[in-house]
RNA sequence: CGGGCUGUAGCGCAGCCUGGUAGCGCACCUGCUUCGGGAGCAGGGGGUCGGAGGUUCGAAUCCUCUCAGCCCGACCA
């Protein structure tokens, strides 16, 4: 992408309302724009982030075995009326009449619509294991939106349910779930710990969240310094050996970590006290099992093996799209900008052509670029006719995680200067060495 | 939903107290010079002062109502 022709409104001075970080440098790299309290619509720079964060979330789902849909935004309020949450969730959820006088609402999550279609077309154990998710906007009419992305009323979420033969099957399926989401945080370049949490209005017995650790985090958490050395890595996964996924979860639950909800103060005192961690952090996950709440309330039932009728066993399992753009930023910036991790940058390399015009400088980047591009990357070359401080300066804001910077001086020799964004390093090579780097920082493309 | 604050050009703000018909910086447009970390000079465009009502000869400024946004709290992915 040229920057001349792109739609990247960025913003020299911070707007009054942004408070936090991630807010402050969403704006001001035109990644949103506020439409109402808690509702944005993403510029390009954010959507391609948002799109990314979601493509891995797609990617680690139906890699442990989990199956995309789509339901809608509008729900028809008579599902909730027969879960009895219709009543129960309150003034959250944003209620809305139709012109015949329906009674409608903005889905803040989905158990009841998906209930209602495991019911209509499943009966059988034979057709379980099963899990259906997909990633939709949602509505909580918060009292108080703030921070942006991270509490908005709006929101994109993924949302997963599983729906088993019996408890046992359905802990498997919850244990699936944490795997899948400790890989899924880590190839976007964070540390994401879970924590044993309260369950809310979701309801059931066992339950986590995922937090990451930042300073603006809404929640005091307390955990065992030995859970931060857990790396998931390279390591491959069968997602259907039991054994295999519940170990990965002993591993990761054994040491202590619980958000101020949950915390018990005396198991807290047993680890070592060097060891002994207070930070905050943002949530950006929840798994849930609550066995048969919904299936009891709205009858779905299969039939097992020995012909006997049973409600079915369910979980839930969001990941919070749009919140996690704001968190990735809160736990990955400086003074000067964002600093995207690879994973989930809106572009995998900056262009600086510092002498616009000048038919080398002009000529190198258009290589450049076009040798990115035949590699399946996508640069952003920034072909304005502004001078190198503005470029560099945008280029810092907007966070990729590498530069190029191509300028007459070094060009004389045959170089080009390739920066990283996290460390400030950089390092002058020939602009095939730049290309080919470039192309090993991103193997998959 | 309680408490506090703010709405003046795309963004950041001054002007309001003490009424006299709107200003600064950035951004934008034109020209010249500049050109490796948000350039300089000159010229230029852009605002029903959130909205409605009232007081007044006259309201951005005073009064009333209203809408929106932000902060603290309770609540929350």
């Amino acid at each position: 992408m040229r920057l001349s022709r792109y739609f990247l409104p960025v913003l020299k001075e911070t707007p009054a309302e942004a408070q936090i970080a991630s807010h402050r440098l969403m704006l001001r790299a035109g990644m949103i724009k506020q439409a109402s309290a808690g509702i944005y619509s993403w510029l390009p720079l954010g959507f391609r982030v948002l799109k990314n964060i979601e493509r891995i979330v797609h990617e680690e789902q139906q890699a442990a075995g989990h199956i995309p849909m789509l339901m809608p935004t509008l729900q028809p309020a008579d599902l909730w009326k027969e879960s009895g949450r219709y009543d129960a969730y309150g003034p959250e959820m944003l209620r809305i009449r139709d012109r015949q006088d329906r009674d409608m609402l903005y889905g803040p999550t989905n158990e009841e619509m998906i209930t209602d279609i495991f019911r209509s077309h499943v009966s059988s154990y034979r057709d379980l294991p099963l899990t259906l998710y997909h990633v939709q906007w949602k509505f909580r009419d918060e009292m108080r939106p703030r921070f942006g992305v991270m509490r908005g009323r709006e929101f994109y979420m993924k949302d997963g349910y599983n729906f088993d033969v019996d408890r046992d099957a359905a802990l498997h399926a919850y244990n699936r779930h944490m795997v899948s989401y400790l890989k899924t945080y880590e190839r976007m370049g964070l540390q994401a710990i879970p924590m044993r949490a309260d369950s809310g209005p979701i309801g059931g017995d066992d339950t986590h969240e995922f937090l990451v650790l930042a300073d603006t985090g809404e929640s005091e958490v307390f955990y065992d310094a030995a859970i931060t050395e857990l790396k998931f890595g390279d390591r491959v996964v069968d997602y259907d050996d039991v054994d295999a996924c519940r170990a990965i979860v002993d591993e990761w639950t054994a040491p202590y970590a619980r958000t101020d909800e949950t915390h018990d103060a005396a198991k807290f005192d047993a680890v070592p006290e060097d060891r002994r961690r207070t930070s905050r952090g943002i949530e950006v996950g929840q798994i849930f099992y609550f066995g048969t709440k919904y299936s009891d309330a709205m009858g779905a039932t299969v039939t097992n093996k020995d012909g006997e009728v049973v409600p079915v066993h369910m979980g839930s399992h969001g990941i919070g799209v749009s919140r996690l753009v704001g968190a990735i930023i809160e736990a990955s910036h400086d003074d000067n900008g964002i600093i995207w991790p690879e994973g989930v940058t809106p572009f995998h390399c900056g262009i600086v052509n510092l002498r616009q015009g000048d038919t080398d400088c002009d000529a190198a980047c258009a290589l450049i670029e076009g040798s990115l591009i035949a590699k399946g990357l996508d640069p952003l070359y920034d072909d304005r006719d502004e001078r190198a401080g503005a470029k560099f300066a945008t280029m810092d804001l907007i966070g990729l995680p590498w530069r190029i910077t191509v300028g007459p001086r070094g060009l004389k020799n045959g170089l080009v200067e390739l920066t990283s964004r996290r460390t400030g390093e950089s390092e002058e090579m020939t602009v095939e060495a730049a290309i080919d780097r470039v192309g090993q920082i991103y193997p998959r493309g």
